[in-house]
DNA sequence: GCAAATTCGTTCGTATACAAACAATTTCAG
DNA sequence: CTGAAATTGTTTGTATACGAACGAATTTGC
């Protein structure tokens, strides 16, 4: 295999790589205020969706592995804005569910989760936006 | 902005973050007798195409920044792959080169990559998969 | 020419990301 | 019922990723 016919910038790898470079730009611009990264809101938001969930749980609905999914809770709690429980009847789980502040944050910072999408798509049609999503989602 | 109307599911940002977890995932199954990590088959795949190159340069071209840069080529130097050289001209700048070993594993992997991108690809049709590559360049 | 601005590379701190190994607990299979 | 298997969460180590601040060197603007 010649060197030549290798072109980075046409592999899907490195074009993933610096597509989640620029949306993670968008997204911490936007954020700033809230000192909240993609994976915490990805994590508080998931939260507000099921109520109550166990930490290895809401790994696989955020796709965080149990190392990462420790420190993103560790912070969030923290900061005061989940609070766990342990539960009774499984012994090895801990539940956790927003605090009456990270509800509170959350909702505030709902309507910039969508601007940050709205940017990160704004260079395409909304034919494009439609397509990208609907392809993404398959190799996924 | 009511909550049931953020799915984290369709955001562009958390699907890119988990097509990025499932390229990362194949590449590092088809490299592990490489020992490289996507960042550093970038940086020395573009090294190759430069011939020398200095340090900021190269993360320009693999999109690191001069922080991250600075472990990769640490790593990739620690191991023999490349080599360094001050430069006369500017003396702020290490100019990096192959190694003859850099060269000829490189050269060993440059196919593993097309295999790596085609395995990425591989739930797309032909048409998706250049549908994707332009619309991923476009929000770059 | 020369002060200001920029560039180059380094260092520190924080935050994902994941492999691997682990103890505690629960579930499953025979 | 009981030993094996699986699940839950933790810890350690390695590797991006990037903001911020820094000294050294070079380029720019006037």
């Amino acid at each position: 295999m010649s060197d030549g016919d290798y072109r980075l910038e046409e592999q899907i790898g490195f074009l993933l790589r610096r597509a989640q470079q620029r949306a993670t730009a968008i997204f911490s611009a936007r954020f700033a205020g809230y000192g909240l990264t993609p994976t915490q809101f990805a994590a508080l938001a998931k939260i507000a969706d099921e109520g109550e969930v166990s930490q290895n749980r809401l790994g696989r609905l955020t796709a965080m592995d149990p190392a990462t999914m420790k420190g993103v809770i560790d912070r969030l709690s923290e900061r005061g804005l989940i609070a766990g429980r342990a539960d009774q009847e499984d012994r090895r789980r801990t539940q956790w569910r927003l605090t009456d502040p990270g509800a509170a944050l959350l909702a505030a910072a709902y309507g910039d989760g969508f601007a940050v999408t709205a940017k990160i798509l704004d260079p395409l049609s909304p034919r494009e936006r439609a397509t990208v999503l609907r392809l993404l989602a398959k190799i996924v």
